[in-house]
DNA sequence: TTTTCCATGTAACTCGTTACATGATTTC
DNA sequence: GAAATCATGTAACGAGTTACATGGAAAA
């Protein structure tokens, strides 16, 4: 079982590899930069960061700057890169169940009256297709490591759910899907 | 903001409409047919099922079959009906933000040395072919609602996925997307 | 002068999972 | 006689989010 959580820790070696930074520091990032990529919230990045600094992975170094607020910029230890590199590939390696929200209500579209489903998912298409604008023209980072990348795969998943929601929508209008409505209860 | 709880609520009712079942009845049928669909567990389904039931959205009614435990019958209300009739118009119409894990990990891809990066491509295409074939020779629903059309669409997903995957492998391996490495430490 | 920015951290809360308790009964 | 099935439920735990506390400095 991979989850979020090793991902989380992976993203916060990654950045502290290409530079050492304090907690403000890589939240404001993630927000400003990486918010098609990664939800993790600042609470959680400063409790993640301390934890790894319990664990030797990433170490911490006080600093005031004129009377700013005292900063501890982290930098990551040699067990950090270790277990970076051992993540990097094991987690890459590692096949992760899609299992995409959203599910359920596509079980039930028989249930739905015809123009409420269609209706529906008119809405659900033009929903995709403007994520899928926002996607396609966010702002590159060619600098950063492989933010591109990551944003290019869920483009290419995001194409693929309008695709097949189009494909639905075209079959219901056809009356390939029997919609039958709710029901009378037994 | 729309999550996997108000989707529970919606597979509960929507089991609930097909015809009255207990607690122990729900869980087996979720576990057993629609593993692809849904991960709620038994403690998760009890626990949302008297919920509701103090919500008015379904009633329950002792039974008792032999001298074996009393089960809870629950039958969904009209209100109950009503409201699923909304979620499932309202979450069909919702597009979802479609997440994947596993981003973090492919944003590092070129912190990894290339035999290790095309190794691991490797792997994780083989999962995904895996996943695929498993879901394409998934035992058929055809007389439950739409199972088969919410499996259909992680299909197309996983696809697209696999494809996506395939071209990065295709283009590490060509040299078009550069890997160095982890740079030494700054 | 009030708001926003810097910077870290804690506390309360939510949601879901695992694991356990119970007790009879069928199956191995 | 031990283990799995039926049936419900509670308790403990884990992970993450929201909201708050603090306090100086810069900006509106």
């Amino acid at each position: 079982m991979i989850d979020r959580h090793d991902e989380r820790v992976l993203l916060l070696l990654g950045l502290l590899m290409s530079q050492s930074q304090h907690g403000y520091q890589i939240n404001e990032f993630i927000e400003n930069n990486l918010g098609n990529v990664s939800l993790m919230k600042k609470a959680t990045a400063y409790a993640l960061l301390s934890r790894m600094e319990a664990e030797g992975l990433v170490e911490a170094e006080a600093e005031r700057e004129g009377n700013r607020p005292t900063r501890r910029v982290y930098s990551i230890t040699p067990e950090g890169v270790e277990l970076m590199r051992e993540m990097g590939e094991s987690l890459l390696a590692q096949p992760v169940t899609i299992l995409p929200p959203g599910e359920i209500p596509i079980m039930y579209i028989s249930a739905l009256e015809p123009e409420v489903a269609i209706r529906a998912l008119e809405t659900r298409l033009a929903g995709i297709e403007a994520q899928l604008r926002d996607l396609e023209g966010a702002p590159k980072h060619p600098n950063v490591f492989g933010v591109d990348l990551a944003i290019d795969r869920r483009i290419a998943i995001l194409r693929a759910d309008r695709d097949w929601f189009a494909s639905v929508l075209e079959r219901v209008r056809s009356g390939g899907i029997p919609l039958q409505g709710m029901p009378a209860k037994a």
